[in-house]
DNA sequence: ATGTGTGAAGTACTTCACAGCC
DNA sequence: GGCTGTGAAGTACTTCACACAT
């Protein structure tokens, strides 16, 4: 049960919804994307269209931020650019470190989403030494043993885990000692972590689980409805799902 | 608008809600867990402790599947793996293709999770001539040219889409059209899929983004609590999120 | 006329709390 | 006595529908 919790009810109107969070950054891809063709002002529609969500959905998404519209006309596209980007806290600089370089640190490190979006690869680990050294995406990868070094040299507060499961929560626990308050883990592993860190997971088998199970049930469907019949459900990985209230507080041997 | 909608009532009792869908891979993984450590049987406790959920949101979770437990003592790890399994349609055999073999790519076809969890990688496909007929994971890339042939000939119903993002909704398009109903799509895109077609989309910059976004709050709320007071938050990226209704039907050209 | 902003209604998910079975 | 299974209560999110600003 731990502390008293209600998932922050914070100092309200600073309130938004997490499932709101999880779809700016959603709306500031579709943004971009009509900034860059100089499209000057965008309805809640033609927006909602490009970024697959409705469009009353997202008027109340963005009433959260304030009234960033204009009524009859639509939304000045630089301005809402400008303001979800301050939301998200992506004015500023955030230097990320990837710890596990094989293939998945490798993708991650050369993705250029990051350096977009005020993410900077700060630095890249691995337990390897025969890596160390090694340039990946340009920069040079580092052994694990300077991991607390590196961390706080650079004023790290954001880790991405892409090692194997089973050195995940060893690397965790080091990464939060160092300073690291959210972690992005892809390892398949349940992280445990003190009250205070965010752990956000993406599990590539979880995902291919969950289009199975859909899938399984489409096939036993398949008695009724001659021609495409059956609802589209288009999902994404991210979003809120668990406020969770107890982080798991045993130690999984 | 499309068809009329309500989310699937389904015929009723076989109506598991879509975020206990999300769990079940998650504690068909802790039960995997404990299977190999030949524990015989866990309470909802214990194991809503491994998975990192709460005992009563894995009890309700479980009652959807039906009525597995013995009051008293707790689930028959070995019966309930089984069960879940079934459920999730892992008891059968899913070929997979995935597409776009760069360090994405090659990491996930690498990835051992897979094979594990009834999926098979069925073939890797790119464009690059160059990479055609070179082995990865010790599967031969083929050619993009020969990717309606591939899905047919291998009875495949679940694609990855790991190209970059210019190439994705073509790629669909063809995937879809060959007989393709469910998609995981790693493109930074929005993916436009007739009825029938589940996608569900890992994007990268978006889990950091939802991070940057907390981590600013942490910054900004620094002033009283001295000790670590801060509600810990453990969200996980694998989640409901979207039941959407409306698909995107716009050509975002 | 057009399209935002938002109370109010509806739906989905979570947590509580306890009856019931082993 | 211990632990599951589940109605009932609580919370979070979505969708509707329309007043109101331009």
């Amino acid at each position: 049960m731990a502390t008293g919790r209600t998932h922050r009810p914070a100092t309200r109107s600073r309130g938004i919804p997490e499932a709101t969070v999880a779809r700016l950054p959603l709306y500031l891809r579709a943004l971009t994307a009509l900034s860059e063709r100089s499209v000057p002002t965008v309805s809640s529609e033609e927006l909602a269209a490009a970024a697959g969500v409705n469009s009353a959905k997202l008027r109340k998404d963005f009433s959260y931020l304030g009234s960033y519209g204009t009524r009859g006309v639509g939304y000045d596209v630089e301005y809402l650019v400008y303001q979800i980007s301050r939301e998200l806290g992506l004015t500023q600089d955030w230097p990320v470190v990837i710890v596990g370089i094989g293939n998945l640190g490798a993708a991650l490190a050369n993705y250029g989403g990051f350096a977009s979006r005020g993410f900077r690869v700060a630095a890249l680990i691995d337990a390897d030494p025969a890596m160390a050294g090694k340039p990946v995406a340009g920069i040079p990868v580092q052994h694990t043993d300077d991991l607390e070094k590196i961390i706080q040299d650079n004023g790290v507060s954001i880790g991405v885990i892409a090692t194997p499961a089973g050195a995940a929560q060893q690397v965790c626990d080091r990464l939060v000692a160092a300073g690291v308050t959210s972690i992005l883990n892809f390892a398949p592993t349940v992280l445990t972590v003190p009250d205070g860190v965010d752990v956000r997971k993406v599990d590539l088998s979880i995902e291919l689980q969950i289009l199975a199970f859909h899938e399984q049930r489409k096939a036993g469907e398949e008695t009724a409805a001659g021609d495409g019949a059956l609802p589209a459900t288009t999902r994404d990985a991210s979003a809120d799902q668990g406020p969770d209230g107890d982080v798991p507080a045993v130690m999984p041997a």
